[in-house]
DNA sequence: CAGCGTTGTGCAAACGTTTGCACGACGGGA
DNA sequence: TCCCGTCGTGCAAACGTTTGCACAACGCTG
């Protein structure tokens, strides 16, 4: 027994060994109407006892389309991301296909770049959550030309009309700053992001709506624009911090810049939530964590990945061109924790 | 301008259109040396031009092999995982590879269909790290026997020689118990996974070594296997406390069950590091946010990515059948904070 | 001027599928 | 008996590359 590599047994193998024909091999394994059902399960027990596997990049260069989706994310670190990606390749992989990943590392360029190599990979779609820096749309052009099937999922560019899978980040941002509200604080700050990605500006909207149901002004210097991660945190809150009225609370566009914040307060002396309440957004691993835990909204990440990736295999199947765009919005949940519950009591409500 | 669907340009298209053969094109493209730098130029001029992008199915269905690499992870969301992936995807993309990203749940069968899968989709090579439940090696023959070069990390099944970029982890455990020593910690406890594991055998090595050093006998009740969870870190604590002489410390092979046990401590006001000294393993997000700081062995996760990429890589170059198993030991980083500093100052060292 | 090596290019086959079309066999209705 | 429809199968082309081999043109050496 040598051990030389074994070719792999292909369709036409199969075929000289029964006596057959290639085509009628294909179409026995695909389940084809037109074969007999005594053909079909010679082959088939043939191609067990052979252990034979179809050769994916044969059939993907033959139907011009791979079985391969693309995915191009930001980063793949980090709770919210490794997230909805388990659940991308849950779903993907339950329907027979693969997943490719890229990353953006937050950067147009590499955006485009990735979008690029996935197409010459012949991807049958795509999924992409935009990095942060992406306020242009014209790469996505050269997708749409090669009718290939794209669904964005959280960050979408605002203004676009595209399939999309996104939370419903203004009532986020609303359930958010209204607990705070029933709560008692009475001066709520906010961190933001920058506004051409739907989340920061819909989450601040949310903010917004509440303060203004309350009939309370929105004070632009309780409103900080950041990146939003936990250096971030710190600088806003110290800024905030040195205000000749700071805020009795903030709700936070993301976990890390809360985090970040109660950093500084700890430092400072000052109570979380007794003098400052704080709410922030993902619900990271870590809220359940620090002292006192962080009140936060969950953003159901992985069943935003499952649900994009079905939205794109219902768009693989109709093979209809261009249907208009699809929107799937996903409720966000208020998981309320200490560092929010002034009043003791879960919610006033 | 109709907006059906374009074809994207072919290595054909470009050949008729300079009037040469395909075979010259695909030379050019590839930087043949045998093809005149005139023509060179005329190729990669009208391939920019028409935005040329070569067909990767086509190509490695004609070279028996694609330019992706498979990756086998027990889940990709959690910090180690992600992170590892982070890096292996981008020494891949910077070497012209692309990644397809399987989760076996920790499950072996679904480990074995993984590896099914990965080598339909004809990948160049496969990086692995083996699934918890994993304690054979039956499924890997297949892919030796197509001669697919394969990279094991950070789990590795032990006794088994092949190529693996892993961790230290006895050192890890290692210094990690001589620490909490150092410290003046005298009965430490320690939390270990599956021994056929690599990982959790050594740590546990690791954690025994130190203790003979400081001549301290290896108490059979202070240590506690477990699956290394959070839960499963409430449940190891409340064992150890309910001994008739509890440890002073705990050495936990992970940091989840690190903060299990931690969340145990506060609830019973035990004082962290005074009453008992707390050390993690795997330097997870969370740890520097809770009160008090979670010591931990930072992996480098991911380097160790980079690295089994890069080993892999090599691999395929090489076009050397079968070489002599290759390893790579990277070393952890013992990251002291809090919850294990009882005399105030960093290291006695 | 014959012979030879070098240089640049083309021919054609191959990789493993899928699929439109054709074809042979068979059975039933007119 | 003839014709037609149905059923199961096979033929052959196509997908876009890569690559071993052949070959033409050219300049050089002897």
């Amino acid at each position: 027994m040598h051990s030389v590599a074994k070719k792999r047994a292909s369709i036409t193998d199969l075929a000289r060994q029964l006596q057959l024909s290639t085509s009628t091999v294909s179409r026995a394994l695909s389940g084809h109407p037109a074969i007999s059902e005594a053909t079909a399960k010679r082959v088939t027990m043939l191609a067990k006892e052979l252990g034979y596997r179809p050769n994916s990049l044969a059939a993907g260069l033959r139907k011009g389309r791979s079985n391969l989706l693309g995915v191009v994310v930001p980063h793949i670190d980090g709770n919210f991301f490794s997230q909805v990606v388990k659940g991308i390749e849950a779903a993907a992989s339950q329907a027979g296909y693969h997943v490719l990943i890229c990353q953006s590392n937050e950067d147009l360029a590499h955006e485009r770049e990735n979008l690029e190599t996935l197409m010459s990979a012949q991807v049958a779609g795509i999924l992409v959550s935009l990095s942060r820096t992406s306020n242009e749309f014209r790469h996505f052009e050269k997708v749409r030309k090669r009718d290939i099937p794209l669904v964005f999922f959280d960050r979408v560019l605002v203004g676009h009309d595209v399939n999309a899978v996104v939370l419903d980040d203004r009532a986020g941002g609303y359930r958010a700053t209204r607990h705070l509200l029933e709560q008692g604080y009475r001066r709520i700050a906010h961190f933001s992001g920058p506004q051409y990605l739907n989340i920061y500006k819909h989450r601040r909207q949310g903010y917004e709506d509440a303060l203004r149901e309350y009939g309370l002004p929105v004070e632009e210097e309780l409103i900080v624009f950041g990146h939003m991660d936990m250096p971030d945190g710190h600088a806003s809150m110290r800024q905030l911090l040195a205000l000749p009225q700071p805020p009795d609370a903030v709700f936070s566009g993301s976990d890390f810049s809360a985090a970040g914040a109660l950093e500084v307060l700890t430092e400072r002396g000052l109570r979380v939530p007794e003098d400052m309440g704080l709410v922030g957004f993902s619900n990271e691993v870590f809220g359940r964590l620090t002292l006192p835990r962080l009140t936060s909204v969950d953003q159901h990440c992985e069943l935003m990945g499952r649900t994009a990736t079905r939205l794109l295999l219902e768009l693989l199947d109709e093979r209809e061109p261009a249907s208009a765009p699809r929107h799937v919005v996903l409720q966000p949940e208020l998981l309320v924790r200490a560092s929010s519950l002034r009043t003791g009591r879960p919610e006033a409500r």
